[in-house]
DNA sequence: ATGGATCCAGTGATGGATCCAT
DNA sequence: ATGGATCCATCACTGGATCCAT
């Protein structure tokens, strides 16, 4: 993205930002960092993403720290079908897979990406061309209460499993809102790790994902307010 | 380099090349692969290793495995000044971190890195242009007998350190012929590791480097045979 | 409907080592 | 003489996610 706006100066300004890109196209968004939008997305699954940091001024690219930094809140897009209801499952974060790893709720990756989000719905059908989707009413939401119980539940289940060295046999059916599923080029592709007795060993790269079942909650929910 | 060569299928033919560069000239060797040598090594520290690679056919950047992967052989060039002797240390390969590591002599990085090394002697006196400086005589080496035994009793020693969580306490005057020092960017360059209990630590990323002291060993040896 | 597979841009880490102040 | 600092090109990995066969 040619033109990436400087961070917001607070929450405030973050918002006054949001309300101004809501109702408007891909199209015109793209046209005003100075990029033009690809015919779909198949090719460039992160457009959306990329082109939402470059217009609100999130820190493209950063390590392992939130996308609006000094606010602590991260931005997910969030594809939307005609009913109004996520078409895709939310990619969180990588899953450690070392056996020894010893995080805990309150400070582990699901946990600090999930704990303050900007969720921007996104018209998400195929057939509408994508530069004419527009972008939605953007809401800012906490992870906490009901939902934040139904993540750690099956966070819990995912991490047990893992401190006992059984990842391979984690499904992506597994976890009614939070999945594990492959986070990687290829099947092929293998990340170096360690079992419980520290022996070096190889698996498929996974992922974190919420299954829309769960952003379904934070959509609805906030709509009812 | 343009024009890098397909590796060679066995230790004969890569001796028939080694032998093919021996006297040649920095500038002949990088005609031959269709770059331009810089007018010196400062701001290109790893241009000779970058040229005998593609000279020779080694697989450029491949990851933990041996430059002639399929010979099991490691490529090492090696400065030398007027009397023959090596004029700097050599990198051999990062220092893990992570006190928790079990690796064993046998399976090491350092002995895997070490195991086989095809020793191409550069002239190495900074006051030769470089494009004029001459590629020696290539000695290939097995990591063995009492120099092995050398290097083994100070990686021991370091690991030991590692193992107790004591890296910061390792100096690069310790070992006498296997040193440990940083290996980044620059000083201000951080490591995520863990400790002895599995907290989260940062640290200056290290490497291991032989001394000139060991090097001026292997090449003396060969020269006496 | 969704589990498993995959795509691209950007970048931090790696591998190639030498520099330089003391 | 050498301990600590540093330089560049390349590449695997990460973060952004969606695709698609069943």
């Amino acid at each position: 993205m040619r033109d990436h706006r400087p961070p917001p100066t607070d929450e405030a300004e973050l918002l006054r930002r949001v309300a101004a890109i809501a109702g408007r196209t891909v199209a015109e968004l793209a046209a005003s960092v100075g990029v033009v939008p690809p015919e779909n997305l198949s090719g460039h699954k992160g457009f959306l993403g990329d082109l939402l940091e470059a217009c609100l001024g999130a820190s493209a690219g950063s390590r392992d720290e939130p996308d609006f930094t000094e606010l602590g809140i991260e931005l997910k897009t969030l594809p939307i079908d005609a009913r109004g209801r996520p078409r895709e499952s939310t990619y969180v974060c990588r899953v450690v897979h070392d056996a020894r790893d010893q995080q805990q709720w309150p400070q582990s990756r699901v946990w600090r990406k999930l704990a303050r989000v900007l969720w921007i719905p996104v018209d998400g059908e195929p057939r509408l061309p994508l530069a004419s989707r527009r972008i939605g009413c953007g809401l800012l939401w906490r992870l906490e209460g009901e939902l934040e119980a139904l993540v750690r539940a099956d966070w819990e289940q995912h991490q047990e499993l893992i401190r006992h060295g059984q990842i391979d046999a984690i499904r992506a059916r597994d976890g009614r809102y939070l999945q594990v599923r492959p986070k990687a080029a290829n099947s092929a592709a293998r990340l170096e790790s360690v079992d419980r007795h520290g022996v070096r060993i190889e698996t498929l790269p996974r992922g974190y994902y919420l299954r829309t079942a769960f952003t379904r909650l934070v959509v609805e929910r906030y709509h009812t307010l």
